[in-house]
DNA sequence: ACATAATTGTACAACCATGAACGAAAATCA
DNA sequence: TGATTTTCGTTCATGGTTGTACAATTATGT
């Protein structure tokens, strides 16, 4: 009795899925060399983006948002700093905390690498509706939930 | 005159591809941890089911099919092929080439992680039934030949 | 209040990935 | 054939990512 009989390039689900991976990795390589010209790396825009939304945002939470460890974050953080892109400021109430703000100049090139961002996506999407894009959306959304239930 | 007035995350296909790379990055993730039982890395899966499904494939074939450099495949092969779970053999018509195979041992390794990838994601996509994961499949896929078309 | 536990950010060592430069082998082409 | 170019794999330096251990600070519980 072999549960393997069928090959997982059999199974739709998975089948499917590479196709998924495969467009993730592809996405991240293209928009890194586009970057190059920002001169700044994925993560880093990873970072100034969320702090873009989330002004004020710990280092914690930034780490928890994007899916890295806190070492990730403290290790990368001095770097966009020095460059004069973001500012580390104390929490008054509470010492440990170190809440992260764009620079004015940083606030620019977030604007200018989300842009770069947003026309590779739109680019590379563009032979999909908008319908088709919100169902990829909605089936993401529920597949990122089942993992979160899950734990594992 | 402010070509960004709209923020990303108002733009749908924007918003819908961050679903799609976080959920990547989650499945990465946790086959990562589901694969330390078998004292393997994912970069290592991802080689040996290529070998699997491509017996004899030369590394040049293999970094490109898993969209890394052949620098990449280089230096993880020997780790791998000390452990006894794959062969190189020198093709005979052409001396420069390393032609993969996997070993007996490798083989049921690669079984056996594959059985634990396929079991994560279709428990992560049981939520959404053939025909969604078709789609978001098609999608995908249409998807990448853009992204290969425009070659940037 | 005081001891214990939990949280926040950092430092360090280990590993993975990348690109450029290189040598060997084969293909091209004159 | 002989010279040049291309292909394949390796090596090396660089930089990204992780997990663990740690110091400082705050929260908890008696």
């Amino acid at each position: 009795m072999n549960e393997n009989q069928v090959l997982p390039w059999d199974n739709p689900r998975f089948k499917n899925w590479i196709a998924v991976a495969r467009a993730s990795q592809l996405i991240h390589q293209k928009l890194g060399r586009a970057l190059v010209s920002l001169d700044i790396k994925v993560p880093h825009l990873d970072i100034m983006a969320n702090i873009y939304r989330f002004e004020g945002i710990s280092q914690q939470d930034l780490a928890h948002k994007l899916l890295v460890g806190r070492s990730n974050i403290s290790m990368l953080l001095p770097q966009i700093e020095k460059r004069g892109l973001i500012e580390r400021r104390k929490d008054e109430t509470d010492k440990r905390i170190l809440r992260l703000y764009l620079t004015d100049k940083g606030r620019e090139v977030t604007l200018k690498a989300l842009a770069i961002e947003l026309e590779l996506i739109e680019h590379s999407l563009s032979t999909s509706n908008l319908d088709e894009c919100n169902q990829v959306g909605r089936i993401m959304n529920r597949m990122i939930d089942q993992m979160d239930a899950w734990g594992k």
